[in-house]
DNA sequence: CAGTATCCTACCAGATACTG
DNA sequence: CAGTATCTGGTAGGATACTG
């Protein structure tokens, strides 16, 4: 027999810690493109019209800022080659990887839950 | 040697499931309220003006509408006590448990993530 | 208490055009 | 190619007031 969500007790101040790091966690790769923008990145797409055609509906202006967002968080790295006509590469950083966790979790809920909604809809 | 993220090698179509998969969770549960409402009723808050007392910088318009989506996703029960005055409480439903991995994977990532911001800070 | 209704605004993001 | 600039409509969500 589990408790909901199983977590030890915690004080106010240690569950608002957990609380405070979830919603910094989601602020940083949460939205709409931020984890299909890493996972594109991985996959070894790293020039700008390379992403944008990789990366279904994105907006050149959405994406220019997106790819800023997560350079500034550590993600990739913008390295620029000065030839004409100019190269510029996305390159994830090893950073990424601390993400493993996080996407393995929510992959297989994702998967979990839309088997669940598929259900649903046979009732 | 890892690579970076670790995911096995997957066909197109394996590899699109699992952005999908991740893109449904983060529906579900992204957005700047929902994990915290989840939560804060898994804490043990039922009602609608303690949940806006316990979640700072909620509004009504806000939480009323989250907790219907919440409840279309089945994270909670939405229960009526008929009396006067009337009593309405949101309970946690056993489908809550399901996002403990999920939950645990962004705590822990978010903590290491502000450990690391706090220590580029000091440089 | 448990919400709704209304107004309002700021930001988001699509479309399009343009630049070096 | 690798973006930026501008315009613009839509909408999320805050403030406030109100209802049963």
């Amino acid at each position: 027999m589990e408790t909901y969500l199983e977590l030890e007790p915690l004080t106010t101040s240690q569950c608002n810690n957990k609380l405070n790091a979830v919603g910094d966690a989601l602020y940083v790769i949460g939205g709409k493109w931020k984890l299909r923008i890493i996972i594109a990145l991985k996959e070894g797409h790293s020039r700008f019209n390379e992403l944008q055609r990789t990366i279904p509906g994105i907006s050149a202006k959405v994406l220019s800022q997106e790819l800023k967002d997560l350079e500034l968080n550590g993600f990739l790295e913008r390295r620029v080659h000065a030839d004409t006509p100019v190269v510029v590469e996305y390159l994830p950083t090893a950073y990424t990887a601390t993400l493993k966790n996080v996407l393995e979790a929510l992959s297989e809920w994702g998967e979990m839950h839309r088997q669940k909604l598929r259900e649903e809809g046979n009732k």
